[in-house]
This record gives C-alpha cells, sequence and structure tokens, in this order.
DNA sequence: AAGTTAGTTCTTAAAATTATGAACTAATGA
DNA sequence: TCATTAGTTCATAATTTTAAGAACTAACTT
C-alpha cells in the first residue's frame, strides 16, 4: 500500500480526531486512511493490510461507516471486490444532521422549561435565550451553506 | 429533594444525550439534574442523594464538570459547602469551542492536501470546497451569535 | 482534644467497548 | 469438483471506562 510516515501519522490523529468525535477506533483510521490514501478507492484487503488490523475489524468498520454513509463503495464488472470510498459530497448531510442533533436537545430543553419550578422567573431567561439561540441557528445554518455556496460557485 | 417522575425522567433524556456527546454517565446526569432541578443550586450531597450515586462518583463528576467549566459553584459566609450551578452563560463559550474544534479539523485537512498524492487532482476538489466552507463558517458563526443577541435585545 | 462536616483518593470490581482469530458462507474460477 | 476469493460471524480475550466503598484529609466546632 505504501503510505509515508507523513501520512500514517495523519491516519492517527484524525483517528484520533474522529474518536473524540464517537466513531470507535479502527473505523475512526478507516477514515483516515480513506481520506490520506493516495488512491481514491481502496479494497477491503488494502484496508485491512494498510492499517494492520484484523479481518474482522475491517469488516465491522466497512460496514459500520456504510451504514452511517461516510463510506459508500463502487464495483466493477467481472471484479468481485468492492472498491470502498468516502461519500465526499456527504459533509453536507453531515452538518444538517447536527443541526437536528441540537434541536433534539432544544425539545428536551422547552421540556425542562414546563417541567421545573423555579421561585424566581429571572432563572427562566437564560435557559430561555439559550433555546431561542437554537432556534435562530437552527433557521439560519441551512441559509449559511446557500450562502457559501452561491459564493464559493461565482470564483 | 423531592424530584417529580417527569423530572426524573428528563434528568435521564437529558443524561443519555450528554453521553452521546462525550460526556461520562455521571456526570451527565449532574448535568440533567442542576437544569432540571427547582433549585438552581444544588450542594454535594444534595446531588449524590438525587442521582443515588456514591461520593466518589458525585466527586469525580462534578470536578469533571468544574474543569470544563459546564459548573461553577459559590460560597456563603459562614457555610462551609458549596453550592454548585450550571454556568448558564457558558453555552456562548461552549459554541465558541465548538467553531474551534471544527477548525483544529481543518488543519489536518490541509495538511491531507499536501501529502497525499492523488493522480487527478479533480479529486482535490471536493475536500477544498469542505476547507473552504469550515473557514466560512469560523468566520461566519461568530457574526451569527452577534445578529442573534441584537435581535434578541429588542424584544 | 475529640468529633463533625465536606469532600478526596485509592483500590478494586463491574460493565461496556473493541479487537482477534478461527470457522464459516457464498460466489467465482480452473 | 476442488480451490480460491471476498468477505461475515462468532466465541473469546484484551482493554477501557465507570462506579463503589472504605479509608483518608483538612478545616471547622464544641
Amino acid at each position: 500500500m505504501n503510505l509515508t510516515d507523513q501520512q500514517r501519522t495523519l491516519i492517527e490523529q484524525i483517528g484520533v480526531w474522529h474518536e473524540n468525535n464517537g466513531i470507535q477506533p479502527a473505523a475512526a483510521r478507516v477514515m483516515g486512511l480513506m481520506i490520506v490514501s493516495d488512491k481514491r478507492e481502496l479494497t477491503f484487503d488494502e484496508i485491512t493490510e494498510a492499517l494492520s488490523i484484523s479481518k474482522s475489524a475491517t469488516s465491522n468498520a466497512l460496514n459500520l461507516l456504510l451504514r452511517t454513509e461516510h463510506l459508500e463503495y463502487i464495483t466493477f464488472p467481472g471484479d468481485r471486490k468492492r472498491y470502498f470510498k468516502m461519500k465526499i459530497s456527504n459533509w453536507r448531510e453531515a452538518f444538517t444532521r447536527k443541526i437536528d442533533d441540537l434541536t433534539g436537545f432544544n425539545v428536551l430543553l422547552r421540556q425542562v422549561l414546563e417541567v421545573r419550578n423555579r421561585n424566581c422567573d429571572e432563572s427562566d431567561e437564560g435557559l430561555q435565550d439559550f433555546i431561542s439561540f437554537l432556534d435562530y441557528l437552527h433557521q439560519e445554518l441551512p441559509n449559511l451553506l446557500a450562502k457559501w455556496e452561491e459564493q464559493n460557485k461565482k470564483s
């Protein structure tokens, strides 16, 4: 597979970043490899070998990343192998998913406001502000993406 | 401590959400309790008792949340207890921290661009787009916050 | 000086996560 | 038909994370 030391280091760093974002270690390394690799598409065995992990670890990681749509694969006629690649365009969707997660939290916060019984209502203001800001984010972030796309297209 | 069933349920839900965002279980429940509780400030013992966890679990969780500035505490003259409370205003900082985390990732992505050797340069475009969008986010998110603050002040 | 209070620390245990290797399957090829 | 390829699955092992409980400390009280 022939990775430079720089590449190996980057794979680990990107791996750690993804671990910190909740992806399991092996899958996180696969993410690192897929983005750092000179080849856009890699096979199961290339991944296993490049990362020195077991076939089962590879199998788990790949299926996880396929399910979460971090990866996809293509095939070629007369070739039984799958060629895995990053679903690059996916960062847009990942972005929206993050926003939705925030919105889910916001639902809980509204319930808090209903359920808890603070003596002084002033105490609720901070929370109301936060809720309001999350609403605002939810509303404005898609616009932000749109604005960037426009600006980026021009150049 | 007298929590309603609704409150207990919400504490768990908020706890799970925080767990999914990388906070350890006990600390995540403390976050839930602090926001759901009728009292704005709670003592060490109240927390221990309300969540039915050990003193060491409480100690760990509180120190973690103090370090990460999710919580702070106040004291009163002639009272040795600490009264823990959420650092409410802190969501603004948490927001900026999230942005910084993205920026950190972006640094790695730029390195990828330098280090990897893709045959067709077209392949780099998607990555360049992503990098560019992250830059844009980094630049615009603070403005978004500012704009919200302004709009919110008026009402 | 002896006891209380408000926590902390340490050892250990339990639980959860992750990876391994071997055995398996299903499709293809010789 | 037998072998090979491209994986998957399963039982187990290793590692990590988390919590418990008991012993401890440091400050204050009586």
